[in-house]
DNA sequence: GGTCTGATCTGCAACGATGTATGCCAACAG
DNA sequence: CTGTTGGCATACATCGTTGCAGATCAGACC
């Protein structure tokens, strides 16, 4: 059906073998024959299949990613700026939705998913670094997002810590002292919400403000889970003056149940988030955050995956580098 | 390196191509050496070589989606739907980035990258029909999104007149009477913007509306363009009671800049977008806009494309269904 | 008992590329 | 004139799977 080095060969008048030299840049090909064979190429229309190339390599050139859902603007941006990344690599990648369920994850990690890929990008949610360990192979595998920490693992880490305790110290700064957490667990200690919580704690003690824990309310981590946290928060007649949404996603729903309500933002109340999405700028009010080097930690995690990649059998110990972080400072909380 | 099937053979004791029936599901297989193939795939922890399949028989499984960027959030809803429905069908999605370039557009539809996939997803932008037919190979191909429209290419269609026209009744019912629209450029009468643009006359003619020129202002379909586009707009001196940003982004965009000049919305100036994402329900004040009928559009593109992909053979007429949509009043015009 | 039928299983070739080993020839040294 | 070198091209095996064409065997049938 489709043309294969066999028809270029014979268009050229040479072996199937030199055609795969040719495309494979060999050194030792006379200009005349390469050209015969690049005009042949030519006239044919031929595109290598990379199916058999891979077959044949053992490499795909592609990565995975599983992420939890690309509707989730955070996700699709890191999507795309690591696309973007493996891209100028000559890499593609294959994104596979977890839908944060652990049977989905655990699916991507073993299921045949892996034969297509030479490693793995993995944000997980819904399983531990003990699950991941045992249920992933041998192929290399980077870690994103932290909600898993693990001495065993490649990751890129966020400063969630200093970063978190940034945007409070900023909060403080504006003259706030009641400062509701959305997002986290009173006593959550690890993963993203835990050590952005303990970001914030420590900030309040460096101020040597107390903490209250009626000010920390657990929620899904969705503009739906912000705005019904907030209203729950607010219904139990527990005051604040500002909010920190332990993401944008929530913040951004926080302050829209906010304005409904009827509050002023920041008069009344500021609002704060994590992660600088795109639409943060163009909240209004438009809503401080803090950027944690999104295209930094994309560039990173597929560097780091490549590098495990194409040096397999060198072993060198666990990476897990730090991406810098930057506070946004917006008309929700200035 | 990795367990094959010959590895399942030998411990199971029978022949490789057993194991290849075990698979694929093979009629007549006593169930005695049905289950001692089973246990030996599990005993290995076998998985089958998707590469080595795919090669042998010239499936991949996998749906190629070529999008601007998974940074704009229609783009990576529509992306999450799409891998949802693709993958109840057991096929998977490779996103390509084309960033808007036709360098790249025409890479994605011609490139290597066409080998990997079965059939393609395009959602245009820089190329239009002819260059997409000269460009595209034999593969199957469904387009998305109405940049182009054709009549001798299968595409999934967004009514664009009809629910444009709804929008700007809706405006025209509040007692709006100089509604902008932004994303366009007057005259246009195709793509997306045209049709869009078109549908809005043709609300205002039915209202007994004079059409404006001066009220359409062109802009990149992106939150930066609408915040601009409506500045411009203002400065310029035209005053208008409604704008209508022909996509969510841009509306979005518009909304912030109105407020960051103090305009009060909707009481001085109505807001209307066109695709309902997800950001739009959390806006302040929340976004009017249409629902495109997202999930039923990448519903019917797959089911398309995927029917085109399976009987090959058959080639019957052109088809280009059309997905229902739904007017989503909030506040921003209520 | 021989033939036929259908269930069950097997071997070989092939998908389209690349790695390895090798052949051939011209140029050059001895 | 022979032997060596290095540039250039080729043949063959191979990656892991599936399609095709049998092979084998038990029981049914006459």
């Amino acid at each position: 059906m489709a043309v294969t080095m066999n028809d270029v060969a014979r268009v050229a008048g040479v072996s199937l073998k030199t055609v795969s030299n040719v495309i494979n840049n060999y050194e030792f090909i006379r200009p005349a024959t390469k050209q015969r064979v690049l005009d042949a190429i030519d006239e044919l229309g031929y595109e290598a299949n990379l199916t058999a190339r891979s077959l044949r390599s053992g490499k795909t050139s592609m990565l995975g990613l599983v992420l939890a859902d690309l509707s989730i603007p955070y996700y699709a941006e890191l999507a795309s700026d690591i696309m973007k990344a493996a891209w100028a690599r000559g890499y593609r990648v294959l994104v596979e939705q977890s839908g944060n369920e652990p049977e989905h994850e655990k699916a991507a990690l073993q299921g045949q998913f892996r034969t297509l890929t030479d490693g793995l990008l993995f944000i997980p949610l819904a399983l531990d670094a003990e699950q991941i360990i045992d249920a992933a192979g041998k192929k290399p595998l980077v870690l994103l997002g932290e909600f898993v920490q693990d001495p065993r693992l490649d990751m890129v880490l966020i400063q969630n810590h200093r970063a978190a305790a940034a945007v409070t110290t900023h909060l403080l700064a504006g003259g706030r002292r009641r400062i509701a957490v959305l997002g986290a667990h009173d006593g959550d200690t690890t993963g993203s919400n835990g050590l952005r919580l303990e970001g914030y704690k420590a900030a309040l003690a460096d101020a040597g403000v107390a903490y209250d824990p009626a000010l920390v309310v657990d929620c899904d981590w969705r503009r739906d889970g912000g705005a019904e946290a907030i209203g729950r928060l607010l219904d139990s007649g527990v005051e604040c003056d500002a909010v920190f949404g332990l993401n944008d996603a929530l913040a951004l729903g926080a302050l829209h149940e906010l304005l409904v309500r009827g509050r002023k933002v920041p008069e009344e109340i500021a609002v704060a988030g994590f992660d600088d999405i795109d639409e943060a700028r163009f909240a209004s009010p438009s809503l401080t955050t803090v950027a944690p080097g999104r295209a930094e930690i994309a560039e990173r995690a597929v560097e780091l995956l490549i590098n495990r990649i194409e040096n397999k059998d060198a072993a060198p110990a666990v990476q897990q580098p730090e991406a810098s972080f930057e506070l946004r400072v917006r008309q929700s909380a200035p």
